[in-house]
DNA sequence: TTCAATCCCATTGACGCCCATAAAATCCCA
DNA sequence: TGGGATTTTATGGGCGTCAATGGGATTGAA
C-alpha cells in the first residue's frame, strides 16, 4: 500500500482551490480514487483527509447496534457527519469549504503532510510551530533515557 | 539483508543533486527500489535515508485508529512528515530539497555514512567533528574503567 | 438574472530524463 | 605480474514534460 509521505506547501487560490500534491494524488489513483475525504483533525488544529474507502472501511469496522455506544457515536459525529467527499478538478486540486479553512486557520498557502494512511492541510506557520514542539519533547525524552541508563550502569 | 556499511564523500552540484555511493544503491536495488527515503535525523545534525519498504512498515506497524495516540501522532509527524522519497536519476543521483541541505548545513559536499538499515548524509566537517567527540568519550570511558580496574585488582 | 460551482485552457517554472565526459576500478591476457 | 582494455562510477549540462497556478467560459441553481 502507497503511503502519504512527505510535507509540500501549496497556494491556496481566490477560489478556494488548493493543488493537491502529486504524490498524494498518485496514491489515491492507485486505488482508483479521484477525490478526497476531508474531516476535521481530532489531534490539532487542521483538517484531515484520506481516500473514501478508508472512510468506508470505518464505516465497516463499526458495531451495527441498534442503539450505539457513546463512543461509536461520537466517532460519527466527529467524522462521518463531518466529513466532505472533495473531487479533483482538471488539474488535481480540490475547493476546499469555508467551515475547513476556518478550522484550520488556512489563508493564502495550505502544508499537506503526509502522515501514512492519512494526511493533514495545516496554516504552514502553525505546523512549524506544532513540529518544533513535537521535536523539542522528542530530544527531552532521548535524553531522559540517556540520564535514566546512567543511574543503571 | 545488505546493510548500509562505509563513508563515501560526493559533490553536491548547483542543482541539489549527489550521487548515492553504488554500494548503497546496489543495497537498496536488491529490493527492488529505485528511490531513496529520507528524513531528518533525530540524533544530530545530519539527514537519515533508508528504502521506502522501511518507512512503509512503519505505517503498516502503526495502528490504524480514528483518534491516535500523541506517540503516535509525533512519529508521524516527525518522520512521515518530514520524509521525502528521493528517485534515482539515471546516474544513480538524488536532489536534495533546499530544507534537507538546510538541516545538515550542505552546501557543496555530503558525506554518506553507512549505519546498517539506515544511512546518514552530513556536512563532512560536522561528522569529523561529531566523530572525534565520540571516539574521545568512548576513550574517556575506557578510562573510566580502567581506573574502576585499579580499585578492584 | 445573479451568484456560485465546475470545467477547460494557458502559462511558467521546476523537475525528471537524457546524453556526454572523465576518472577510477576491474578484468583479461600476454 | 604488468599493462592495456573494458566496465562502472561520479559529475556536468541541456532539453522536454509535467505539476502548480491563474484566469476565463459554461453550467446550474436560487
Amino acid at each position: 500500500m502507497k503511503a502519504f509521505i512527505g510535507t509540500f506547501v501549496n497556494k491556496i487560490d481566490a477560489k478556494g482551490r488548493i493543488s493537491v500534491p502529486a504524490p498524494f494524488r498518485a496514491a489515491l489513483q492507485a486505488k482508483n480514487l479521484s477525490s478526497v475525504a476531508v474531516y476535521p483533525a481530532l489531534t490539532g488544529p487542521c483538517i484531515e483527509g484520506c481516500g473514501l474507502d478508508r472512510i468506508e472501511a470505518m464505516v465497516e469496522a463499526m458495531p451495527d447496534e441498534p442503539i450505539p455506544g457513546v463512543d461509536e457515536d461520537a466517532i460519527a459525529h466527529l467524522i462521518f457527519a463531518s466529513a466532505r467527499e472533495l473531487p479533483f478538478d482538471g488539474g488535481g486540486r480540490i475547493v476546499l469549504p469555508s467551515e475547513f479553512l476556518e478550522k484550520a486557520g488556512l489563508t493564502d498557502q495550505g502544508a499537506f503532510i503526509g502522515k501514512g494512511r492519512t494526511f493533514q492541510i495545516w496554516n504552514p506557520p502553525a505546523l512549524q510551530a506544532a513540529q518544533a514542539e513535537m521535536f523539542s519533547r522528542a530530544m527531552a525524552e532521548r535524553q531522559a533515557l540517556v540520564k535514566a541508563r546512567q543511574g543503571v550502569d
